[in-house]
DNA sequence: GCGGACTGCTTACCT
DNA sequence: ACAGGTAAGCAGTCCGCG
C-alpha cells in the first residue's frame, strides 16, 4: 500500500508527488478551495490502487459575480479604489425578463473578495450569482460532475465516458413514451436532450470505496461532555474498521496488573501519544474516513489533543500539526465552543454519518423510516439489527480489555451503516452526487435543498442563464390561496372525508409522482409561471385553476424539464430495468440505487420550491403544483362519480375505490391518463378497510393478511406499550377477519382482551414501564415555556422592549425538568418517558416512580377509551342495530355488558 | 367560583 | 434545515351565570 498521496505540508494541499497520473481513469469525488494556493483542489478516486489524488486547477479560473448594466457606474467606480478586481461586459441569458442582457462580469482573486467578509464586493453593490461558494462554480463552470469518470492529459482533464451497453440504452426506446426520442447529444436543450443526458450519467459504474471508520471513548466525569474546546481529557481508546476487514483497537494502559484477556485487535500503548499516533499511521492508508459525529466530536478532539503536551506526560512533546492527517478549517470556532465546520482529510475525505442519517429525506425516502432516533445504537439496531454493547455503571469505569471491545464494536458499526445492503448508503451517496451535481462529502452532509440547487445551478451555468437573485423571484408575487391551517403560505393537497364504516374490496388507487408530474406536464418553473410576456398572461387558456398565476407557452421552463425528465426515467426507466430479470443481479441493483435516489429528489422538489431557505424559492410555483394536484384529485372523483364508481377516501393523490370492477378502474386510469397526463395506478387492494370519521386514520387488511394501520393513536409512539400491545391485540383478530359475519365473532374477542387490559391496569398488575408515556423534546429544553407577545412594553428608559411571557410547560417537560433536577442532561432529540400520576403536576419520570399508587389509574382508562374507540366506532356503527341501544362511550358499554 | 368554548402549543402522524 | 393537512392532549383565557 503506497502512501505517497499523502502530503506533508502544513495544512496545505498541494500538487507534488501526489498528482494524478496521466491516461488513468479515476472517479472525481470531491473539490475543495485552498486559501494558501488560492485555487481549487479535485479528489479523484482510483479504483485501481484504492486512493485519492489531489489536482490542483491549471485553468487559472477565478471567483466572480455579475452585475447588472444599470450598475456600471458603481462598478467602475469600485474597481477604481480597489484594482484587485477585473471587471468584463458580456452577455447572459436573464430567465425571468425572457431577454439576453449585458452584464457585468467582476472577477475577483479569491473567493472573500467576492462574499464573506464585511468588505467584500456583494456587501457594496447588487451582485448576482455572489453567494455560490468557489469550489461548486469551479466544478460548474468546468462542467465537471462529481460522481463520475475523468482522466489527464498533460495539464488537462477530461470525461471519460463509458459506453453503455446499447441494449439497455435500446430500452429508452422501448419504454420512454417518446416517438422521436433523439439519443445523440444535441445542443438542443429539450426533453430529449436532459433524457439522454441522465442516462449518460447515472448508468456508469459506481466503484467501491475504500474506507476506515473511527471512533474514539475520552475519559469523562459524570455529567460532563467532553468537548474539543477542553481538550483536558484522555483519550481512552481508538477504534478502527476498514472496509478490507481491517480492524484494530488501541487501548491506552492504566491498570498494568490488568491480567484480563484482551480481543486479538486490541493493543495497548503506554502513552496518549503513542495512541494519537498509531490511529492517524493506519488512517493514512484509507482514502475515505467515516465516523458517527466526527465533525462535531471525534475528529476536532483528536486534532485539538494532538496538539496539547499532556499526550505525553513524560517529554510534553506534542504532535504537530504537520504529521495530523485532519484539517479543521477555523480552530478558533472550537475555542469558542461554537458548531464545528465539516473536517477535512489532507489525503482524502471524511463522511459523517450523523449528519447523513439525520437528513430527512435520507431517514424517510432511502431508509423508509427504519429509524426513528439518531443515536449510533438506535440506527445500528433498525438497520443492522445489532446494537453497542452494554455496560453497566460509567465508561470510565470500565476495564480495558471491555472498553476495547466497546469502542472497536463502534467502530465496526459505524463501519456497517455504510457497508449493509451491498454498500446501499455510499452508493446512494455517489447518485445523488451525480444528479446534484455535488461533492460527496458535501452530499453527505447537506440537505435536500441544496442538492436541488446544485443541479438547477449547474444546468443554469450550463446554458449561460442568470442565476436570478431572490428578490427577482419574491417580485413574482405570493401565492394566491390561503391555507387551512393558520401560519402556513398556501393551501396544500386535499384530503377527502372518509366514509364512516367497514368497506370490503376496496382498492387504493394512486397518482405516481403526481407532483413532479404535473411540473412536467404544465410547464411549471420559477420563469414559466408568471412569465413576462402579456400574451400569456391574457391567454385564458393559460390559466391555472383556483389561482390567479398563468403559465408561459412560449417556452419550456427549466425546472419542469428536469424534474420531468428524471420522473419519467424513474417511472418508465429505471424501475422497470430495477426488475428486469435479462439482465444481471450487479446492475438490477444498480438501477434500483438509482431509482431510489431519483425518488428522494423528486419527492422533495415540489416542497423546496415552498420553502424559504432554498435559494430558487418561488411561492407561485408551488402553489401553482398544489393546486393543479387539487384539481386532478376532483376531476378525478367526479369522473369516478360518473361511471359509478364509490369513493370512500382520498387524501392529495390517492383514492379509496369501493368494490370497483376491473373495467372500471382500467377505464379511470385510461381516462387520467388522456384527459389528465397523470399515471393512474393500483397501489393495493385491501381485503376490508375500517374508517372512523377521521381523517388520515384508518386500518385496512390486505388480501394477504397483512394489517396497515395509518395515524390510529394505537400505532403512535407515544403511547403507553400497554395500550400499544392490546391495540395489536385486537389487530390479530381483525386480520382473521373475512367476512361481515366474522366480524360478531371478532367483536366479542376485542371486548375480552379489552377488559383483561382494563382489569389488569384497575388491580396494578401493570408494570411502570408499560404505563410510560414517551415524548421527544424537540427543541433545546431552555427553549419551552418562551413566548414572545406581540405588545410592546416600555421599560424603564423609556425603550419599547418585547415583553416574553412565560406560559405553562408541556407535561413531557414538566416530566424532563424532574429528570433535570435528579441530575439527568437533557437536550433536544431525547426521549422522555414518564407516567401519569395523581400527585404533583400530574406526571412523574418513569425513572423516579418509588410509590405504584401514585400512578392516576383513570387517566389510564380515558387513554384506552380514546385509542380503541377510533376502532370501535368504525365497529360499532355496523352493529349498532344488533345491540340495539344508545352507546355512550364505547368502552363504557363493554364495561356496563360485564356487569 | 366553575365549567364549557375557545385558542395556542406541542407532538406524531399522512400524503 | 422540502411542503401542507389532520388528530390529540394539555394549558391557559374568556365568558356567562341571579
Amino acid at each position: 500500500m503506497t502512501q505517497e498521496y499523502f502530503i506533508k505540508d502544513e495544512n496545505k494541499l498541494s500538487n507534488n508527488i501526489s498528482d494524478l497520473p496521466e491516461n488513468k481513469n479515476v472517479i472525481l469525488l470531491s473539490a475543495i478551495y485552498s486559501g494558501e494556493d488560492q485555487k481549487v483542489l479535485l479528489k479523484f478516486y482510483d479504483p485501481d490502487l484504492e486512493v485519492i489524488y489531489f489536482w490542483k486547477d491549471r485553468t487559472n479560473h477565478k471567483p466572480y459575480c455579475y452585475t447588472k448594466i444599470e450598475y456600471k457606474e458603481k462598478a467602475e467606480e469600485i474597481i477604481k479604489k480597489e484594482p484587485k478586481y477585473n471587471i468584463l461586459p458580456t452577455k447572459k441569458n436573464d430567465l425571468i425578463s425572457d431577454k439576453e442582457i449585458d452584464v457585468i462580469k467582476i472577477v475577483a482573486p479569491d473567493p472573500l473578495s467576492i462574499g464573506g467578509t464585511d468588505n467584500s464586493i456583494r456587501e457594496k453593490i447588487t451582485a448576482w450569482e455572489a453567494d455560490i461558494k468557489y469550489h461548486e462554480n469551479y466544478l460548474y463552470d468546468n462542467a465537471l460532475i462529481p460522481g463520475t469518470y475523468y482522466y489527464r492529459k498533460n495539464d488537462n482533464i477530461y470525461q471519460y465516458k463509458y459506453e453503455i451497453d446499447p441494449k439497455i440504452r435500446n430500452k429508452l426506446y422501448e419504454l420512454i413514451d417518446n416517438n422521436n426520442l433523439d439519443l445523440l447529444d444535441t445542443k438542443t436543450i429539450n426533453y430529449n436532450y436532459y433524457i439522454s443526458q441522465w442516462v449518460n450519467l447515472l448508468n456508469q459504474p459506481i466503484p467501491d470505496l475504500k474506507r476506515i471508520a473511527i471512533d474514539i471513548e475520552v475519559e469523562s466525569e459524570e455529567g460532563r461532555i467532553p468537548h474539543p474546546r477542553d481538550h483536558d481529557k484522555t483519550v481512552t481508546a481508538i477504534g478502527l474498521a476498514g472496509s478490507d476487514g481491517f480492524r484494530k483497537v488501541y487501548v491506552l494502559n492504566k491498570d498494568s496488573n490488568e491480567k484480563n484477556a484482551f480481543i486479538s485487535e486490541a493493543e495497548v500503548v503506554e502513552t496518549e501519544k503513542e495512541l494519537i499516533l498509531a490511529a492517524f499511521k493506519d488512517i493514512k492508508n484509507y482514502p475515505i474516513i467515516i465516523t458517527f459525529n466526527g465533525d462535531d466530536f471525534d475528529l476536532p478532539y483528536l486534532y485539538m489533543r494532538a496538539q496539547d503536551p499532556r499526550i505525553d506526560p513524560l517529554n510534553k512533546e506534542i504532535i504537530k500539526k504537520e504529521d495530523i492527517p485532519i484539517v479543521v478549517k477555523r480552530d478558533t470556532f472550537i475555542k469558542r465552543g461554537m458548531q464545528a465546520e465539516p473536517v477535512n482529510l489532507k489525503h482524502g475525505i471524511h463522511i459523517d454519518l450523523f449528519r447523513t442519517f439525520q437528513n430527512r429525506s435520507i431517514q424517510i425516502y432511502a431508509f423508509n423510516h427504519k429509524y426513528a432516533e439518531y443515536t449510533l445504537n438506535a440506527i445500528s439496531e433498525s438497520l443492522l439489527n445489532d446494537h453497542k454493547i452494554e455496560f453497566e455503571g460509567d465508561i470510565s469505569d470500565l476495564p480495558i480489555h471491555k472498553l476495547a471491545e466497546y469502542c472497536l464494536k463502534d467502530a465496526d458499526l459505524t463501519l456497517g451503516l455504510s457497508t449493509f445492503n451491498d454498500n446501499l448508503l455510499m452508493k446512494l451517496l455517489i447518485v445523488i452526487s451525480r444528479i446534484s451535481h455535488l461533492p460527496i462529502d458535501d452530499v453527505s452532509r447537506f440537505g435536500v435543498n441544496q442538492w436541488i440547487r446544485g443541479m438547477l445551478y449547474f444546468e443554469h451555468r450550463q446554458n449561460n442563464f442568470l442565476i436570478p437573485r431572490r428578490d427577482e423571484l419574491i417580485s413574482k408575487g405570493v401565492s394566491s390561496t390561503t391555507a387551512i391551517i393558520k401560519e402556513k403560505k398556501y393551501r396544500g393537497g386535499l384530503v377527502v372525508e372518509p366514509k364512516l364504516g367497514i368497506h370490503f374490496n376496496v382498492v387504493v388507487v394512486d397518482f405516481a409522482s403526481l407532483y413532479p408530474s404535473i411540473i412536467k406536464v404544465h410547464n411549471l418553473s420559477y420563469e414559466t409561471v408568471n412569465c413576462s410576456h402579456l400574451s400569456c398572461k391574457n391567454d385564458p387558456e393559460q390559466q391555472i385553476p383556483e389561482t390567479t398565476h398563468w403559465i408561459c407557452k412560449r417556452r419550456r421552463g427549466l425546472t419542469s424539464l428536469l424534474i420531468g425528465s428524471l420522473r419519467d426515467l424513474r417511472v418508465r426507466y429505471y424501475k422497470q430495468l430495477s426488475k428486469d430479470k435479462t439482465t444481471t443481479t450487479d446492475y438490477r441493483q444498480l438501477y434500483e440505487v438509482i431509482s431510489q435516489a431519483i425518488k428522494v429528489i423528486l419527492n422533495a422538489s415540489y416542497g423546496v420550491m415552498g420553502a424559504e431557505i432554498f435559494p430558487l424559492y418561488c411561492l407561485p410555483v408551488a402553489d401553482a403544483t398544489a393546486a393543479i394536484g387539487r384539481v386532478t384529485t376532483t376531476r378525478t372523483i367526479e369522473k369516478c362519480k360518473q361511471i359509478g364508481i364509490e369513493v370512500i377516501y382520498g387524501d392529495t393523490d390517492s383514492l379509496f375505490l369501493k368494490n370497483p370492477s376491473s373495467a372500471k378502474v382500467k377505464e379511470i386510469s385510461e381516462w387520467a391518463r388522456t384527459q389528465l397526463e397523470v399515471d393512474l395506478e393500483i397501489d393495493k387492494t385491501y381485503r376490508y378497510v375500517v374508517f372512523s370519521d377521521l381523517k388520515k386514520n384508518y386500518l385496512g387488511v390486505l388480501e394477504d393478511g397483512t394489517v396497515d394501520v395509518k395515524g390510529l393513536t394505537g400505532k403512535k409512539s407515544h403511547t403507553p406499550p400497554f395500550i400499544r400491545k392490546a391495540f395489536y391485540k385486537i389487530l390479530e383478530i381483525l386480520k382473521e377477519v373475512n367476512s361481515e359475519k366474522d366480524f360478531q365473532k371478532a367483536k366479542e374477542n376485542i371486548k375480552k382482551i379489552i377488559r383483561i387490559y382494563a382489569n389488569d391496569l384497575e388491580t396494578g398488575k401493570i408494570h411502570p414501564s408499560e404505563l410510560s408515556f414517551n415524548v421527544m423534546v424537540n427543541k433545546s429544553p431552555d427553549r419551552y415555556g418562551e413566548k414572545t407577545n406581540n405588545s410592546k412594553v416600555k421599560s424603564i428608559d423609556g425603550k419599547n422592549i418585547d415583553f416574553i411571557t412565560y406560559k405553562g410547560l408541556p407535561q413531557h417537560i414538566k416530566a424532563a425538568m424532574l429528570l433535570h433536577q435528579s441530575g439527568r442532561e437533557i437536550k433536544a432529540g431525547d426521549i422522555i418517558s414518564y407516567v401519569k400520576t395523581k400527585t404533583n403536576d400530574g406526571v412523574k419520570p418513569v425513572d423516579l416512580l418509588r410509590n405504584i399508587n401514585e400512578i392516576d389509574t383513570e387517566k389510564y382508562l380515558e387513554a384506552m377509551e380514546s385509542t380503541f374507540d377510533q376502532l370501535l366506532s368504525a365497529l360499532n356503527y355496523n352493529f349498532q342495530s344488533i345491540l340495539g341501544k344508545d352507546r355512550q362511550s364505547n368502552l363504557d358499554e363493554l364495561f356496563w355488558s360485564k356487569k
